[in-house]
DNA sequence: GCCGTTTTCGGCCCGACTGTTTTCAGTCG
């Protein structure tokens, strides 16, 4: 977890800089602009030493307007902002100058001129926060990361009051990791690294449990670092700890101690060679093209690693998966019951008294798992994947939490590519594949024309490939086989919200995903042009599945700009009146699209998600467990997608 | 900068580690 990089929805790349007003407005910005424009603002005050509750006040207004649901632009018109938690006078006036006005405010814009992006970059050097990042901008003028390494080479840090030798080489080696290191990585490449690592630590001997936390736990998109929480008898720790700083992978060792070790992993954790497998062109291109199986391959990630005795392992694994947020929400329910929680217990202040840390913990009420803590609080046990204080904890505490998605539930998805366009696989090996998978059914929806650099198909050559599938259908039913083909198409949007073949073509479907590709064009486009035709696509008739929403690919480009709250919105209106208009969850682990955040509030306007794998390959198929784990994460259950439908049930939806 | 059944001031989540200190500040998660 970093401070730099806090809100991620469509962000990845944001550059630290006040974004420009849209020309027609208000609203002037979007929630997400202002989101992150209050993130860094934050991490500006702190730079200039600013007080740090001060800044947290800017840190949690920016967290509550990143999974705000409501309309900015009306809360700000109707002056309801005022009364959101977390926004007072200040802030309320000064969001409202924003969005009403297109404004920012002056000590907003001064901070950002004022400040060297330099001392920005240097945040990311390990044990460099903004307090000592400061001293040394105000003592010796350092501006920027060379700058820096200057003054370390020269032994100018070491002499300064607070530092010394052993923090100006930390430094320097900080340096030297920055280039390496890569603040966050997908969800595909975390978990590698993470089940490679925990599988190994579990394999020790003394070992009871050792299990992945943090962000991978939690299965979100991107992950920072990884936790491994590992149960051992007291005496053992020296010997496991050992143990652990043996094992194959391990680049760099940050800290070790008998309970806690920092460490810095790299590809030789993995027994088999690195490689990344195939890669869309499309997606390669916005990732790093040809070098980026290199620079993956040469990647490290952080890791740390905490050995606890198992009656605290409940506790510590609780902390340590998080988030940091649903932590802070569940520790407030605990002093609400004169109980103090951490990552050793759950403990009655009444009898721990002024005690601290361990031998507090003496004190804590049982648990033998993290259930039991939450049943302790009154609560019904959080899956991981919803910690995000994001309404978990009341619905926890209200016995109203989703009976979420699991893989079992999926019975086939659309959105599938064969030779026909740019997959490596036939409809037959696809079809195959999906059956052995204990799939009922699986839809195909190859390119469209216009896509040439995807091979897209001709309206004749896709009319011919559903005359196959008919067959097939025919043959599977009369073998009394229940597995059926869905017979679609991904259409490419058009100008002016159009589909890529004509109606005539489109009606002899079975369904549409519409897709955007042209991204240049759609990224150069404002947010309330791009809506309305998107909104001009789902209107038309044929369209089914609005396909990957956003266009986003992780730790690659930003989509375009949407919003996405009034898409879903209208979609809704369909549904209601009878016509299927889903909205894609693209599996891909490079895309993950539509965000999680977005799938709650899906959910809750009653418009289906469709968890689509994008496959381009049999092995793309299995990309499906990427877009569960992200259904999950977004409250999805079984009845929220169309993946759960039988074919039967399917067939008539359309 | 926000907040309030200790309500207009004085708090704000909390504990461990590190390197610098001789009792603590900064950083991190």
């Amino acid at each position: 977890m970093f401070r730099v990089v806090g809100l991620d929805l469509n962000m990845a790349g944001s550059s630290f800089a006040l974004p420009k007003p849209r020309p027609k407005g208000p609203p002037y910005f979007s929630r997400n602009q202002v989101a992150n424009v209050l993130h860094q603002v934050a991490v500006l005050l702190e730079l200039q030493g600013a007080n740090v509750f001060r800044v947290r006040s800017y840190q949690n207004a920016s967290r509550m307007l990143g999974s705000l649901t409501e309309d900015l632009g009306e809360l700000v018109a109707t002056g309801e902002i005022f009364d959101m938690k977390g926004i007072g006078k200040g802030l309320g006036s000064a969001l409202t100058q924003a969005v009403a006005e297109g404004q920012w405010p002056d000590d907003w814009v001064n901070l950002h001129t004022s400040t060297p992006p330099g001392l920005i970059e240097m945040l990311g050097i390990p044990g460099l926060g903004p307090k000592r990042i400061k001293l040394m901008a105000d003592e010796l003028g350092v501006d920027s990361v060379a700058r820096l390494k200057e003054v370390a080479e020269a032994n100018e840090i070491a002499p300064m009051k607070g530092f010394g030798a052993k923090s100006q080489q930390r430094i320097l080696d900080g340096i030297d990791l920055l280039s390496r290191f890569r603040a966050r990585r997908r969800l595909d490449i975390g978990l590698r690294y993470g089940e490679a690592f925990q599988r190994k630590i579990a394999a020790l001997p003394g070992v009871y449990r050792a299990t992945l936390a943090g962000s991978a736990r939690r299965r979100k998109d991107t992950i920072g670092d990884l936790d491994v929480v590992v149960a051992v008898d007291e005496e053992d720790h020296e010997q496991v700890a050992n143990a652990i700083l043996n094992l194959n992978g391990i680049a760099d060792v940050k800290g070790a101690g008998d309970s806690k070790i920092s460490l810095i992993l790299d590809t030789t954790i993995f027994d088999e060679s690195f490689a990344v497998g195939h890669i869309d062109p499309n997606v390669l291109d916005a990732i790093g093209g040809d070098d980026y199986e290199q620079l993956e391959a040469g990647g490290t990630i952080d890791a740390q690693v905490r050995l606890v005795p198992l009656h605290t392992e409940p506790f510590t694994l609780a902390y340590f998966t998080g988030s940091k947020e649903h932590n802070i929400a569940m520790r407030q329910r605990a002093i609400d019951r004169g109980l103090r929680l951490n990552e050793f217990g759950l403990i009655p202040e009444a009898k721990a008294g002024e005690l601290k840390g361990m031998e507090a913990a003496q004190y804590s009420l049982p648990a033998a798992d993290e259930g039991d803590i939450y049943a302790h609080l009154d609560m019904a046990y959080v899956p991981p994947e919803l910690r995000e204080d994001m309404g978990e904890v009341d619905a926890a505490a209200s016995a109203s939490l989703p009976s979420l998605i699991e893989t079992s539930n999926i019975r086939g998805a659309l959105h599938n590519h064969t030779t026909l366009s740019d997959g490596e696989a036939s409809l037959e090996v696809m079809a195959d594949t999906a059956r052995k998978m204990g799939w009922n059914w699986l839809g195909i929806a190859d390119h469209s024309p216009t896509l040439k650099i995807a091979n897209g198909a001709s309206a004749d050559d896709l009319l011919m490939q559903g005359a196959t599938i008919k067959q097939y259908n025919q043959q599977w039913a009369d073998d009394g086989l229940d597995f059926r083909l869905f017979h679609g198409v991904e259409s490419d949007i058009l100008e002016g919200g159009k589909l890529d073949h004509p109606d005539d073509v489109l009606a002899q479907l079975d369904y549409v995903v519409a897709s955007v590709h042209a991204m240049t064009k759609w990224r150069g486009r404002d947010e309330v042009d791009n809506t309305e035709e998107l909104i001009r696509v789902i209107d038309h008739p044929a369209t089914n599945v609005l396909g990957h929403p956003t266009g986003r690919i992780l730790q690659g480009r930003e989509g375009y700009e949407v919003d996405l709250f009034a898409v879903l919105e209208h979609m809704a209106e369909h549904n209601e009146e009878g016509r299927l208009k889903a909205i894609e969850l693209n599996a891909s682990p490079y895309r993950l699209d539509l965000d999680w955040r977005l799938c709650k509030h899906a959910k809750g306007l009653g418009v289906p998600v469709a968890i689509n794998p994008d496959a381009h390959s049999v092995r793309g198929l299995s990309d499906i467990a990427y877009g569960v784990m992200t259904a999950r994460k977004g409250w999805l259950e079984p009845q929220d997608t169309l993946n759960s439908l039988s074919g039967a049930d399917l067939a008539a939806r359309f």
